[in-house]
DNA sequence: TCGATTCGGTAACAAAGGTTACATATTTGG
DNA sequence: CCAAATATGTAACCTTTGTTACCGAATCGA
């Protein structure tokens, strides 16, 4: 574990907190699929992402779905950090889009360490700072966009986390996590093929020059 | 400033930071309109809200522009604390939306506050838990309702704030805070009026039951 | 191997929302 | 008081998105 901490937030974390992370902390590998969170449950402990990615949803009590942004090496879920410390229940969920490892402190620890260091109370600052910020961009997206630029940040984005040119989903799944319909998408994205700019294929997508 | 405080806070902060804020704050009243945060420019102080509404917006490049949230007494802004500690640019826009009282605290404490005050940490996580939520409610009704859920909202919202039953405010302004266009919200209120659920004037909108 | 399932393509249509244009009423400023 | 500006109503039309329906191809499982 003691490797993978000092990679990912060596930089971040005085030696001191290293040490009592490495104490309390459990290491944790999770294949990808793995739903980290649900919403309406309350969290117990609070992830540091080592590897691999996790991404975020909102869902409505009507089964609406929504992607909301993708947590990567470095991050922790701010979610999580309030709903540690505020005793709340999730309003997202939480699934291992690729096979991810991660270090499970004890919410306990958490207002300890805000009180005893500065680069914990820098590091969860910064955090909410980047989430309040992913919000707001997937907002404008949302609200400014059409779906036809909305996909096209889709595949981009998701062709970053998964670090290369392939996009494995299916045109349903694409319309989930963007909250349109199978069809819309299909339409889309062969226009896109059209324009020369990705290759369709059963159950993945190459993308070209987006 | 003393009453005010202790009105507002005095439930939420123990007495000895009652007292620092009380030599370090300054207390500013501002008129509706009154602009507080402009995208893009930079945050010397944070705000505590002691009494009126703020409301805050977002606004891209294109000058397309949408209705966050309203902060008001016993908020503060979660952006303002970010940009102060991380010493970011401002993502968004603020602007009163009622004549308000706040409490001006110099960036520099918030740090101090955070190592010594249990209570000031909670104030600050509740903040971003609250500030978050409400950003996420804003994204469902954006993402999952159509128009007319939307608006119906907006007028109830809008009337909480201010109040009473009484929405004074132009289509165009309504169509502009949704992100629409004026021939739509008129068309939507319209509607509205000939269920009976409000009454349409000139320059302000009379709720009767929504 | 064969039937069932999944995936994607496509057409026809409906609904929501945006755009343009124009009319009328009210208010404001000189 | 009158011209200009502002606020609203309304019609016609277009674009985007969603819905339903049906098709064939690929894949899977017994």
């Amino acid at each position: 574990m003691i490797q993978e901490l000092k990679e990912g937030y060596g930089h971040v974390f005085e030696d001191a907190l290293i040490n009592e992370i490495l104490q309390v902390g459990t290491f944790k590998e999770i294949p990808e699929g793995f739903k980290l969170m649900e919403i309406g449950h309350y969290v117990k402990a609070m992830p540091l992402l080592v590897s691999g990615a996790i991404k975020v949803y909102r869902e409505d009590t009507d089964g609406n779905e929504l992607l909301l942004y993708y947590l990567e090496k470095g991050d922790t879920c701010s979610m999580t950090l309030t709903c540690c410390m505020g005793d709340a229940k999730s309003e997202v969920r939480a699934v291992a889009e690729t096979d991810a490892k991660l270090i499970m402190i004890p919410v306990h620890k958490m207002e300890e360490w805000t009180a005893k260091y500065k680069s914990w109370r820098n590091f969860v600052f910064e955090s909410y700072h980047g989430r309040l910020n992913e919000l707001l961009n997937t907002l404008d997206s949302i609200a400014f966009d059409k779906m036809d630029m909305r996909l096209v940040s889709y595949l981009k984005e998701k062709a970053r986390i998964n670090k290369g040119d392939i996009v494995h989903n299916t045109h349903q799944e694409i319309a989930y996590e963007l909250h349109s319909s199978r069809v819309v998408i299909s339409r889309l994205l062969k226009k896109l093929e059209q324009m020369g700019k990705i290759e369709l294929h059963r159950n993945y997508i190459k993308l070209l020059q987006l």
